[in-house]
Parts: C-alpha cells; structure tokens; sequence
DNA sequence: GTATTACATCGACAGACGTGATTGTTATTG
DNA sequence: CAATAACAATCACGTCTGTCGATGTAATAC
C-alpha cells in the first residue's frame, strides 16, 4: 500500500541514551478513551451491532423472544449481549409483564461518532 | 430511565406454539455486520484508541519509540496492539531503516461512522 | 391452582485477549 | 567488524468472552 507522507527523519541514540521524549500526545484523555473504547467495544461483536441496528429502527415494536430467531444462538446467549449492551449504556429496557422491549440510548452511540468524524 | 415508546403489545403464545416469526429485520447483513464489529473491536481498548487518536493527526511524524512513553505498557505490548489496529485495517505502517511509522487508513474508520450516523 | 410462556441467571467450558519477559531480526554507529 | 538501537515475534500467564444447558423467576392463560 502505497501513502504520501512526510516521514520525520530519526537519528540513532548514543550508547545509553534510550528512547525517548514524545513529541506528540493524544487529543482524547485517558478517561475518555477509556468511555470510548467500552463502548466500541460493545460494538465489537456481529450480533449486538446487528441487535443495535435493529433496535435503533424498530424501538417498541420487538420482545426478546423476536430477537432470537434472527440470529443463530441460544436464548440465554442473547439475553447476555444484551446485557452487555445496557452495561455499555447503548441500550436499555422496559418490562411489560412477560415481555421486555429494548432500545436504543442514542447518547453513546453519538459519542463514538463525534470522536470518528 | 423513562421513555416515550409505543410498546407494541403482545400476546401469549398458545400451549405448544413456540415463539415465533420475527417482524423485523436488521438493515445491515451479516457480512456488513462482521466487518463493522472488526473495526469495532479494533477501537474496543483503551489503548488502541488513543493511538489511533495521535496517528489519526499525527500521521509520519512519530516512531514507535516515541509512542511507548506515552502509554504506561511495554513495547512488545505496544506492538502488539498495533499489529492488532493493522490486522483490522485501521493502521498500516512503513518501516525506514530502524523505525517504523504507523498511520491511519481513514476508510475503516469512516465505513463505522457511517454506519452509528 | 396448574401449566406454560418469556426472560434472566448460573455454572461450565473452550478459545481469545492483554500483558510482560525473553529472544530474534535488522539497521545504524563507531 | 562489534556494539547497540528499534522493532517484531514467541512463549507464558491469568483474565475475560461467547456459547450452551440447566435452572430460576415472574406473569399469563385455562
């Protein structure tokens, strides 16, 4: 792959003298990258992004016993992403007798965008 | 948490007649969906995400040396998280004599922006 | 009250993950 | 050449993760 960049020349440390000064520094600080990353991690398995996806366009319209056939796993297996995703504040639920609807909280999801854009 | 959903309601499902047919479907497919929980988990520690945020704007300027100090890990640690960023395609890196310099291949990125917005 | 549905929790297990120490590889300096 | 810097790869380790089966809990239907 090929890039257009302007590569810092670097010279070799004497004997002894070790690397090194930064001479940059992240923008993001540590507790915020920290948010951040939880997040994304969340994010980070095929079933709860595609749980998100659909939870954020059909919030209220499904029950968890819906949910299971799209996706090739046991019941318990999804009921623990989701509780990965409300641990991560991406989602939440609501209990209506035997049901519980879940849903997107937009928040975290925009505070991974602001950071990507 | 409140909320302010419309509920759909359900109904219990007669002895026998398991649940169900499911009436939504997520709008990304499952290849989609394996791809964007790859850049995900990429960015899902704490670490890997502050080094994309100092690649991200300070793309050739930085050897790996340099980035060792600003995380509280070893360089073999370091490197392994950025051989991780570079399997999942956010970085790649060209080496120069001793050093090496890492940047950011924006496309990742902007493939999971533009799926959260 | 009893049976059954819907969902969560628990226990267990293989595999992946983050980490560091050690070693290996390559290139530069003298 | 020899010494050493910069970086990657390997090995080892405890921890976390995704998964399922079994069980628990609460609510509905009859």
């Amino acid at each position: 792959m090929s890039v257009d960049l302007e590569l810092a020349p670097k010279t070799k440390r004497p004997a002894g003298e070790r690397c090194c000064e930064p001479i940059v520094y992240p923008d993001v600080d540590r507790t915020q990258a920290i948010r951040l990353a939880e997040i994304a991690k969340a994010l980070g398995d095929p079933i709860r992004l595609q749980l998100v996806d659909v939870l954020r366009k059909h919030a209220g319209k499904v029950c968890v016993c819906e949910l299971v056939p799209l996706f090739d796993i046991s019941q318990p297996t999804l009921s623990h992403h989701l509780n990965k995703l409300r641990a991560a504040g991406i989602v939440d639920s609501e209990r209506r007798g035997l049901w519980a609807y879940y849903y997107v909280i937009p928040d975290a999801l925009q505070e991974l965008s602001a950071w990507l854009t």
